[in-house]
DNA sequence: TATCTATGTAAGTCATGACTTACGAAGATG
DNA sequence: CATCTTCGTAAGTCATGACTTACATAGATA
């Protein structure tokens, strides 16, 4: 559950459609499958990976079991990258202010 | 240089450490490489990768080449990642909602 | 110019993980 | 109760990619 296991998660093309697909709405894995070129179990194995990453949530359904969105796991590799952009964004200014301050040199 | 690129990129471990090492300023390839558990050839083929993502650029100094985090490609990234947030937002308040009514409908 | 430093690339090895088919379990339905 | 639906898991195959060593190139330096 933690910030990396949500970025290998979404690093997967299939599992990047398979979230996709949930961005309409809960669906169960069937119907999941079906959107998708690969088979049903390869669908529930890669579930079970978004849903460890904290990625998806699932819930019982009589017979069957809905999948949907989950705002946790998304949230931590927000916050991983914000702090990134932070880092980049600063050394990005310095190395802008080191290159005027070699032109001004120049002068 | 898409989302995608930068996901898969930052998927990797070694190329996270990397990245990290980044964020103190910017290092030639061979400084780099002495803080990981990698040959500086491996080192050089990540730069490449994470090049290509847009997450590091490279600038020459003479004979050596400098390597900086670069806020192109996390930039990608944070907005995939708002807008599946926004999505899995949506999702979880709707969830809520339901299951506050399936309550109402209890008492 | 000869050499040392810093680096990228080539080729090959090996582990990880994404996929398949086969099977078993749990709830709905006749 | 028997069967159908929906799904997860086991076992095995195969491609991708992360790593190594060996080699080639460009700039600094004596």
């Amino acid at each position: 559950m933690t910030y990396e296991d949500a970025i290998s998660a979404l690093a997967d093309p299939t599992r990047r459609a398979i979230i996709d697909r949930l961005r309409a709405g809960p669906a169960p894995v069937g119907t999941v499958a079906d959107g998708l070129p690969v088979s049903r179990p390869a669908v529930s194995q890669h579930l079970r990976v978004l849903s460890d990453a904290g990625l998806v949530v699932m819930t019982p359904r009589g017979n069957h079991r809905l999948y949907s969105l989950a705002p946790t796991g998304i949230d931590s590799l927000r916050h991983y990258l914000d702090s990134l952009w932070d880092d980049a964004l600063a050394a990005f200014q310095r190395e802008a202010e080191a290159l005027a301050k070699q032109k001004e040199q120049k002068k």
